[in-house]
Parts: structure tokens; sequence; C-alpha cells
DNA sequence: TTGACTACTTACTTACTAGTTAGTATGGTT
DNA sequence: AACCATACTAACTAGTAAGTAAGTAGTCAA
């Protein structure tokens, strides 16, 4: 694997554990035997170097739901599950959050090209889960009321919540959660 | 009002702008035109004075629920109201975000004493919104079903979310999550 | 085989970071 | 008047942050 894809990837990391400012070039360099100047190399500044971890999260969220769409296109159930794992995936990765969550809180503070990036995968991910909603209740599977739109709001932000309670302790308060919400679906 | 009450405003107000690590000494001492150490002088490390904007966000909350408990008793929907204005009035003073999300989201990277300040502010909010359900359950006024206790795990996790997806732009959406919260618990 | 390009390293700079030490002005107590 | 605590300041330390300029080793094409 070439240097850079190897800074992408302990960026990404580095970012999950600890957010955008919590984490140095030397904590990247370090481990991997290079210098810092060898990140300034390929990411000039900081900022590029965390709009190219947002980036490479949309294009793997693209992939994804381009792969579960076609795989379960009439089936709503497989396709919620599908959402919920992603920030499920993060948890079971013990020492990472969820990128989202602290893209959002960290959103103010961030530089712009960051901001955009984030603006966008946000988009991205309220998409696809309206969209999800919107074929589930068509098909009778799912029974909620109100826009699509807005009950994926409530959805996702319950999510999003129940990973930032995982963080200080216990597991299990995001699967009783993802439960809930699929109970007040309808689908027990 | 003397410099330490101030120190300890202006820190609250940074750290829930920036978090606890994006704000510094600096950022509190020249607003108020006192020296970096004169912070020192009334909380030794940057962790103590952590701790102590916490303490005060649980003292505030604690008289702010006897206040509530004493005054709508047996009012469950406007006791719910009361737990839902809490994230909305950090919603309204626009530049600030929500303490309990921050804390969470910096959690793993906090001192141990602020990380042991955050689990006991966390519960307290737990508590009281289980509470809360219970008697509105009691008397028919919510409609839900499992224990409160996780009933409330969901509720505090989507009035979490929605704060966090506020930070990203349009304040709307914690109102609309908000709504669909009563609905959901059958109060419209 | 020369020249350009890629992918770095070495060796810095500038700007902070929290935290420390010794000293001082002020106000109250004995 | 002597003494002491409170609430600071001035001046500093050690460490870390991102970022930069100049140099070099290896690869490739003309």
């Amino acid at each position: 694997m070439d240097t850079k894809t190897k800074i992408l990837d302990q960026a990404e990391a580095l970012f999950q554990e600890r957010g955008f400012k919590g984490f140095s070039y030397a904590d990247i360099s370090s481990p991997l035997g290079v210098k810092n100047a060898a990140i300034h190399y390929h990411y000039p500044a900081k900022a590029d170097l965390g709009a190219a971890v947002i980036q490479r999260y949309r294009e793997r969220f693209r992939s994804y739901t381009e792969h579960l769409d076609g795989k379960y296109d009439n089936d709503p159930v497989r396709l919620l599950d599908g959402y919920i794992a992603i920030p499920k995936s993060f948890l079971d990765k013990s020492e990472l959050g969820c990128p989202m969550g602290i893209l959002e809180a960290e959103y103010p503070n961030l530089p712009a090209t960051m901001q955009k990036e984030t603006l966008a995968l946000a988009d991205e991910l309220r998409r696809w889960l309206t969209s999800i909603l919107e074929r589930g209740r068509k098909q009778s599977t799912f029974t909620f009321e109100g826009p699509a739109k807005e009950k994926a709001l409530v959805v996702a932000a319950a999510l999003q919540g129940a990973m930032l309670m995982a963080n200080t302790g216990s597991r299990q308060l995001f699967s009783t959660t993802a439960k809930q919400i699929k109970r007040d679906l309808g689908v027990a």
C-alpha cells in the first residue's frame, strides 16, 4: 500500500477516535515511519487531509448503497437494517466513534472545505434513509405518519444520539434504541 | 461579579462554542483583561476548570427540575416541554451547542474528573426524563410500550441527535424532531 | 545520459499550548 | 504597626501545533 493511502487510513482512524482537532501530524507520521513533511507533500494543509477523509466516506457510502439497493430493492427492512449497520459497525470496532456525529459536533469550527463535504455527506445519508422509508410505506411494510423526509430526520437523529451515548460507556444503549426505532415503524 | 465567576462563565461559553479542546487559557483571559496565571490561580489545571463547568450545569439542572417538579407535578406534558426546553434554549442562543452532546462526543479524550462529572450529569438527565414518562403513563397522558427507562433513552437520543444536526445549519430540524417525539407519545 | 518528475527527508520557523515561579498591591485581623 | 491571606501580574519554561524551504534518492522517458 502506498504512503498516501496509509496516511489517509491513519487520519481516518485518528479522526474517529479523537475528532479533527484531536490528532496531530505526528500522530499520523510516527506510526507510519515517515516524517510530518511527507503528509504535507500529499495533503498541503490539514484541511485538505480532513476533506479527503470525508470524500472517501462519501465514496464508500455511495458504493454501499448501490450494492444494497441492487440486492434488496424490494425489501425495505433489509435496507433499514443496512442503514443501521453503518453506525453499528463503528461501535463494533470499539475505539471508533461515528464520523457523522463527530463531524456535526465539530462543524462550526471546521475549515470551510470540510464543512461543505460534511453537508454533502449528511444530505446523502438522509436522502437514502428517506427513500427507504418511502419504499417501505408504499408496500405497507412500514407504518408512520407525516412526510418520509421528516420521519427520516427523527430516525437519523435517534441513531446519532444513541451513538453519542454509547460513547460514554455501555454499547447496548445503541441496540436498545435501534430496536425501539423499528418497533415504532411497525416492524418488531 | 468576581473574576472567578467571570472565568467560569467565559469557559462555559467557549466550551459550548468549541468544545473542551477548542479553547485556550488566552481565549478566556484576554477578553476578561486578566492574565493566564489568574485562571491557574482559581483553577490549577484545565481539567479543574472543565469539571467546575460541568458541576455548575448539574447544579442548575437540579434547581431547574426541583422548580418544575414543584410547579407542574401532575402535568407530564408541561414537564416534557420543560425537558425539551433545555436543548432548545442553547439553540436560541445561536452560537452555542448542547453541552451534553459535546461532552459525550469528547468523552473518551476527556480527563478522568470530567468523565466522572459527565456520567453523573447524563444519569441525572435520564433519571428525570424517565420519571416524567413514568408519571405520564400512570395517568394515561403518554402512550408507549416497554420500560420507561428505555423509552427515555430513545427520546433523549433523538433530542441529542437533533441538536447535533441543527449544528450544521437549519435550526428547525430540532423543532421538527421534538414535534414527532411528542406525536409518538400520543400528545400531538 | 541528461533532465524532469515523484516521493520523500532534513532542518527548520512561527505560533501557540498548559503550566510554573517569584513577586506585589490591597484589605482585613491582632 | 506587624502580619497574613487573597487575588492577582510579569516573566518564564517546556512542549507541541501546523507549516515551509531546500535538498536528495530513485524512476522514467527522450
